[in-house]
DNA sequence: GCTTTGACACTAA
DNA sequence: CTTAGTGCCAAAG
């Protein structure tokens, strides 16, 4: 039995520990796990990790941009207005309201 | 084991 | 505000 979990692998966990409503940014995600692999973050998500398991459209720009989605940013944007999240009109998120605080 | 690929971030102009 | 360029890191080829 091994871990040897990959970075995306991690990245998922913290992800999974995001609950409904919150965001986070792929540099916070990236910082949590102690590295700048802000790229490398997204990567893990376009992989298609586990679009039940892992959510995936809580993670946007630290800028508070949407981002990219594996099905599409419309379809993102949609999902996180599913989940409360208030849009700006110009297509923004309120990162000081949204983010999500890691506990490390 | 080097090269390419990206759902990004930052700075400068 | 936008555009262009550079830096960053891990996974896949």
């Amino acid at each position: 039995m091994k871990k040897t979990l990959t970075f995306d692998q991690r990245c998922h966990a913290l992800l999974a520990q995001i609950p409904k409503g919150r965001v986070s940014t792929y540099r916070e995600l990236a910082h949590a796990l102690g590295s700048k692999a802000y790229r490398a973050v997204g990567q893990a998500m376009n992989r298609n990790p586990n679009l039940m398991k892992v959510p995936c459209h809580r993670v946007i720009k630290s800028n508070g941009e949407i981002g990219g989605y594996a099905l599409g940013a419309d379809k993102k944007r949609e999902l996180l207005l599913e989940e409360g999240i208030q849009v700006e009109t110009n297509g923004r998120i309120r990162l000081s309201k949204y983010l999500h605080p890691y506990s490390t």
